[in-house]
RNA sequence: GGUCGGUUGACCGAGUGGCUAGGUAGCGGUCUGCAAAACCGUGUACGGCGGUUCGACUCCGCCACCGACCUCCA
């Protein structure tokens, strides 16, 4: 199958045709996650996002290298606090823990996390503190090629020079005159000679916890640093594919962006993905404004705004719902719905796996898998995609009500259709419980209590197989009468 | 204030210049001993005001409101 892949580059605001640069190789780089909190829902939307890209790329046969960073050096605390502290320091400090055990301890929260919303690790997933070497040699290059200063042990950008030959802003859509109309008076800015110039090496101050050698200074690497050098360290200097949440969009893309051209000559992304945020009650969700959700309270139910716990493959079908470039808000309700859309959805497969095979066909099915590969093309619009396997989820009930048929041919084809986009792109996956409903103990046990059930109702003792469906309901099993016999599962 | 984006039915949320998005909930029906599931039917949805057009929710303009970014944030 041809596959022409549109995708929506925020560099020139328009969706491009996807083409490689060194076809069939994909270099996929994503913005991870600072480990020095619980992972939540926001965290989700971009794990998940990429997770389908990545799916969709390995899908269409590419060779992707998908490589995701995690930032374990912390970035410069809210000035207004004083000295320009890192924030892992801070939080380390607080819980009188090591730096790095702060970081290991929700690194592997995340990675958990993640796996248990069923994304595919990325193929490296490099740390900033592995990276300071490489890190110095950028900022040396940089210094080399004259588009940064150094004072009091400090380096920073220098955008004045940048722009005498490059644009700075070309991402974000900003101009230097307007950002420096409107820059605030910050402390601890004097050093720089620009506003806008941001470090790419920071003298430690004496109460800095995380800190490394260099020619410059005892100090800790800039903010926007790392991406640049682990970007280009593992997928070139000019490679295919950067995400992230469009909060990153400006300053550090766009950073990211001038460091590069700065040290390489060549900016090093050509396609420049960003997607929107998870909002509550419309507002975003984040860290900073303390109104988010994290993973595990989603998980256990265990939050004020939450009814009842959800599964993570609710929580992915519901981010799956709306496209990644628009804001989805978060609410009990909207969780419910996913739950339940997701059962649906869950319930079609299992019929289409069991439909009986006609003669001929009485529905063209074509058009289902048309629809939804034009979707996902379409700049990866996987919430349409998913409406059109919906479309086919009621065309696959009417097969099994004997409403329309579909020979065995059409049958292998939704079969693999709806297996290639459900659990191989979308990257949804049956959930029964491990250990409860699996085991053969079990099966034979409940296939005994249905068994008598049915007798009762052969018997037409309705009290009694009402009364064993009650007993089973309050012990969390639900179960349905089909002309196939009895269906039992775990609510 | 600047830049960018949004405003869709009870809720979440796609999309298009004329044809049902989809999910959830509701209502009516079919099936079933009942329930569940499933199927069928059902709701004068597109912020306001103008304009372009044979026709706009979809294009243009103005207005209102909301949000993101401009400071670490997915």
């Amino acid at each position: 199958m041809l596959h022409q892949f549109y995708l929506y580059n925020t560099l020139g605001r328009k969706k491009e045709l996807f083409e490689p640069v060194n076809p069939p190789y994909v270099g996929l780089y994503v913005c991870g996650p600072t480990v020095y909190s619980e992972p939540h829902l926001g965290h989700v939307r971009m794990a998940i996002t990429f997770d389908i890209l990545y799916r969709y790329l390995l899908f269409m046969g590419y060779k992707v290298r998908y490589v995701r960073n995690i930032t374990d050096v912390g970035h410069l605390e809210d000035e207004a606090s004083g000295e320009g502290e890192d924030k892992i320091a801070k939080k380390a400090r607080l819980e009188q823990l090591e730096p790095m055990e702060i970081v290991q301890k929700y690194k592997n929260a995340f990675q958990q996390a993640l796996a248990t919303l069923n994304t595919l690790p990325p193929s490296i997933e490099p740390t900033a503190s592995g990276h300071i070497i490489e890190q110095q040699i950028m900022v040396k290059k940089i210094l080399d090629n004259g588009y940064a200063y150094e004072i009091n042990g400090s380096v920073y950008f220098d955008i004045n020079r940048y722009n005498r030959d490059h644009t700075y802003g070309i991402l974000s859509g900003r101009k230097t005159e307007e950002l420096l109309a409107n820059t605030r008076t910050l402390e601890g800015q004097e050093e720089k000679h620009s506003p806008l110039d941001f470090a790419l090496w920071k003298k430690a101050g004496p109460t800095h916890l995380m800190h490394w050698p260099s020619e410059w200074s005892e100090g800790f690497p800039g903010w926007h640093l790392e991406c640049s050098v682990m970007g280009t360290k593992y997928l070139g200097e000019t490679f295919d594919i950067h995400g992230g949440g469009m909060d990153l969009m400006f300053p550090h893309h766009e950073c990211e962006i001038a460091q590069s051209v700065a040290a390489n000559g060549k900016a090093h992304v050509k396609y420049w993905m960003h997607n929107n945020m998870i909002t509550i009650n419309g507002q975003k969700m984040a860290r900073s404004l303390n109104n988010f959700i994290t993973l595990n309270q989603l998980f256990t139910g265990t939050h004020p705004k939450l009814t009842k716990a959800y599964s993570p493959m609710t929580i992915r079908f519901f981010v799956l719902q709306a496209h990644y470039r628009s804001t989805l808000d978060f609410s009990d309700d909207a969780l419910q719905a996913a739950e339940k859309g997701f059962a649906r959805l869950m319930r079609g497969i299992q019929t289409l796996e069991n439909l009986k095979p006609a003669g001929k066909s009485s529905v063209d099915i074509g058009t289902i898998e048309q629809n939804c590969f034009n979707a996902l093309n379409d700049d990866l619009n996987y919430s349409l995609a998913l409406s059109c396997l919906f479309d086919g989820i009621t065309l696959i009930n009417s097969v099994s009500d004997g409403k329309e048929s579909l020979n065995e041919e059409d049958i292998n084809k939704m079969n693999k259709l709806y297996h290639a986009l459900v659990f191989d792109i979308f990257g949804l996956k049956i959930e029964n419980r491990e250990g409860e409903t699996s085991n053969e103990f079990t099966s034979g046990l409940m296939e005994l209590i249905l068994n008598y059930r049915n007798e009762a109702k052969l018997r037409k003792d309705f009290a009694t197989s009402d009364k064993i469906r009650e007993q089973l309901a309050n012990m969390g099993v639900s179960i349905r009468d089909t002309k196939d016999g009895t269906e039992w599962e775990l609510m």
